[in-house]
DNA sequence: TGCGTTTCTCAGGGAATTCACAGGTTCGGG
DNA sequence: CCCGAACCTGTGAATTCCCTGAGAAACGCA
């Protein structure tokens, strides 16, 4: 199930209407804290752990819809934590969080299920369009619950990376990707360029603020070029993307 | 009877349209999580045992439309197993897991009545593609559902193995076949190499990532030579499958 | 056992992407 | 109207990602 809020954000839903629920187990504080802050923004109920016998504790009363799971945990590893979750909650799925190189050996075989994971550092964007992607598949949320997002004639489709305007196809590139997916899910509002670099870009990202300038500008080029524009700027606050004045909405 | 979920995906269902029921022996639990969860995602209800009494106990009240049996169970052997099987559920296929070296005749054998096995290291692809077929065959689900794959105009029997673009008889080795199956299951999705080799590739493939790129570019060699390309790279995050543009869908 | 086929590793080349830098442009307040 | 701040964008270099040829190893079958 969906709905949409006032602000015109989607939110995913449990089939009942209650709020979807996420468990997320890291050691390392700074990240439990800033993917709680980030899911909670996205509407849902977050509770935290930060080993494996607080997860499976978490786990057993708190029945979550989904998991993110560190590879890398003090007092038992990421496959042991698996195993009692999957005893203790054989349906919901797991998110895991690998360092970039580890991916090979250990994960390899886990995302088979429909188990997905992403590589530390991460974007916040990333994370949250993962752990979307699971919940509706795995029919914790209202299966019917649409992969495409539309902003006037504007489409992008997360499940085949396919975006059009107009009818016509558009090649972005996977940042371009990002940064439009994260403007189209928060249409008509404006973000800043902190914010973007927050979600958008790694959590580690040390470069300068201006590729935000940069991108919005590649994404000016093959988004409004020519026609009436969708992405505006507003003046020391930030970006917004709406339908072009002369589109029906 | 079948239905295809939002995503495109086709799922099998029971004539009175309620999901198929899996039970999965084996003695390894990290293979009947790993079952478990492949076959959840396939829209299935499943239910493991990792013992003999345990799967009898289990196939009693749990009435599955078909099993998954490890030959190699620790109270005792597959065969005894298999028996007693037979007697509570006279009329359940059975898909067998045996050790690579384990004697072919009395398999073969075994599987006169209608069922199946794969060997150990097993890829999930070939464990569903079996399953679904031995489900198809014995009638648990609608006779009529499909077994032929197709994307445009290019065609894959999955019982047969034969594959065709507008209408060229196109020959493809087992790894070949096993990948292009995935990619057409799972038509305008994309698909990551991670996704791909843990689903196409057996559970204890240790190798590099690269073979899926090498395989995509056999698959493309054959199936996409001098024609409109169906198989596409969304680079940085995988590969995908979809009708060529000038192709009817 | 021997031969053709298939699978896979390795490595080079090439192209796409990301990003820094810097000069130009626009905007808004005074 | 002027000035500084904020924003835009061309250029180019470094990097990452992907493709594919060549050959070794494993397999299957006669």
């Amino acid at each position: 199930m969906t709905t949409t809020s006032p602000q015109g954000r989607t939110e995913l839903l449990r089939p009942d209407g209650s709020p979807v629920r996420v468990l997320v187990v890291d050691d390392e504080q700074s990240i439990t804290e800033l993917l709680s802050m980030a899911l909670r923004y996205e509407g849902w109920q977050i509770r935290a752990a930060g080993d494996g016998a607080g997860a499976m504790q978490t786990a057993r009363d708190f029945r979550p819809d989904a998991v993110v799971l560190d590879m890398m945990l003090p007092d038992m590893d990421g496959l042991s934590v698996l195993g009692r979750l999957r005893r203790e909650l054989p349906d919901v799925p797991v998110l895991f969080l690998t360092a970039k190189d580890a991916v090979e050996d250990r994960i390899a075989g886990l995302t088979a299920g429909g188990d997905d994971y992403v590589t530390k550092p991460f974007s916040l964007e990333e994370v949250v369009a993962r752990l979307r992607g699971l919940i509706r598949r795995t029919g914790a949320a209202d299966r019917r619950s649409e992969s495409v997002l539309v902003v006037g004639d504007l489409m992008l489709d997360e499940d085949s990376h396919e975006v059009s305007r107009g009818g016509a196809n558009i090649h972005l590139t996977a940042t371009e990707f990002e940064l439009l997916r994260f403007l189209m899910r928060n249409p008509r509002r404006v973000l800043s360029k902190a914010q973007i670099l927050d979600r958008v870009w790694s959590y580690d990202f040390g470069g300068q603020a201006n590729v935000v300038e940069l991108y919005i500008s590649y994404l000016r080029r093959k988004i409004d070029a020519g026609r009436e524009p969708m992405i505006h700027t507003r003046r020391g606050a930030g970006y917004l993307i709406k339908p072009a004045a002369t589109t029906v909405s």
